[in-house]
DNA sequence: TCAAAAGTGTTCTTATTACACCCATGG
DNA sequence: CCATGGGTGTAATAAGAACACTTTTGA
């Protein structure tokens, strides 16, 4: 066995990408690092799996010991391993990803984080590591996922608008949906429960509330659908702000 | 730097999961392991990764070395990680897959590998380390990218019937498909050249033969597509096979 | 009375399903 | 002449796309 010594030099850590979705806008949970490297840098929660700890749950136990979030369901996604991506040596990371209720949780950050943050999903940028690329796997991720299974349950709040879920699908998706195609779409899927309340309090007709049903929710969750409804104009491609002759020059 | 020692004492390892198609039988490639652990049994070629080399190059690189194939594009789909799947210590392995014509490969097993042989992928079982989960979910994932991805080029002879293609797909489905349904829906897209020549020698009336178009093909890798047709009666699941008793009772 | 967002239906087009018989060849 | 697999079409249904006006509320 002293021939593969030289193989057992290496680390793996764990970095988990958690969506949230607040006032309209997707966002991500990022710390501000306590520690080299890239200390002071905003980074995935992230950190080193045990030698004695399995990767799923080393991704729960790091989530929570820089966020205080527990109970979280992960999701594996991809696995990230170019030579240098560590400064400590070498190290592979696995990397989750996973969908919260913002407003249900209270982050906690640890010492190791000296912060712990959301931050809009499209401001993101020049993260530690090559959590970038991370980060856009994971987006990428979620938007495939979002064709086939029910999204929303994890980041609306228990009472929703119509609206408000095809903001959630249009911020994900990063496009425009048609209003009425979508209702029509979601209502047939006999999915939401239709609470009999509405709106108070808004400057416009108030919007009729909404639950998901937790029996069709994992029914979905597990047999997949086929939620595909044709793509208005794109928005905005993530990242790269436009400058302001490009703003006017897309006219 | 010192207290992160602890945690550079692990490696890790590569492993291909490699579809052929062949008689009408989708395979899967697998070496006999010529050293320990697990020497003699089946195993998915595999090997630990270079300190200083790329979790992709160490995929190619390990298939080339084990089997001869070469050039063979090779796409990450999971990483394994429970502590103790490697009895020489804490190793996790990143899953990759492919997909090739089995005769277009010369196999040419290495001294690792004392022999590489394709197996229907229904009768495998009981392989080396914690691959046969590895298989089953590589093969998952080769379903699910059926639906979205136009697949075949890399698995039939340049030359193919539609009913040739139609196996493929019902191989990898484990499914039955209306023949008219497949053959209108799959020309519609546009993606084969009728080569205007038939099969010879066979016994019944020849069949045409086709071949795909490669810049079609490339768009639709890119691009993706939807291809869904409802599923006939289910064939038998994978794995497990049938005793007598139960073949005779499932009249 | 205005602004703002909610809510609502129909027509058109396209895709999917279900389904059964004749054809060409080799043995 | 028979066994084998090749090849073909249509009608019915379902799903998706396009599209504009009225309603309700608070300010």
């Amino acid at each position: 066995m002293n021939e593969f010594n030289e193989y057992f030099k290496s680390a793996f850590t764990v970095d988990n990408v958690i969506f949230g979705f607040d006032e309209g806008d997707l966002k991500v949970l990022l710390i501000k690092r306590g520690e080299e490297p890239y200390q002071g840098k905003w980074a995935l929660p992230g950190y080193f799996v045990y030698p004695n700890e399995d990767l799923d749950a080393a991704a729960k136990r790091v989530l929570e010991e820089l966020t205080g979030l527990r109970n979280v369901y992960l999701e594996q996604v991809k696995t990230f391993g170019t030579v240098n991506r560590h400064p400590f040596g070498r190290v592979i990371t696995v990397a989750y990803f996973s969908l919260i209720k913002i407003s249900h949780y209270t982050i906690q950050p640890s010492s190791i984080a000296r912060k712990a943050k959301w931050h809009s999903i499209a401001e993101v940028d020049g993260l530690a590591f090559d959590h970038d690329e991370i980060l856009e796997a994971c987006f990428n991720r979620l938007k495939w996922s979002v064709r086939s299974r029910p999204v929303g349950f994890e980041l609306l709040p228990p009472k929703f608008t119509l609206t408000e879920l095809q903001h959630l699908y249009e911020a994900i998706l990063e496009t425009d949906l048609d209003k009425r195609n979508f209702r029509k779409k979601i209502l047939s899927m006999d999915l939401l429960i239709d609470l009999d309340e509405t709106q108070e309090g808004v400057a416009h007709r108030p919007a009729r509330l909404y639950r998901f049903d937790p029996k069709r929710y994992e029914q979905f969750l597990a047999e997949g659908f086929n939620f595909e409804l044709k793509e208005g104009k794109k928005k905005e491609p993530l990242k790269k702000k436009q400058t302001k002759e490009e703003v006017a020059s897309s006219n």
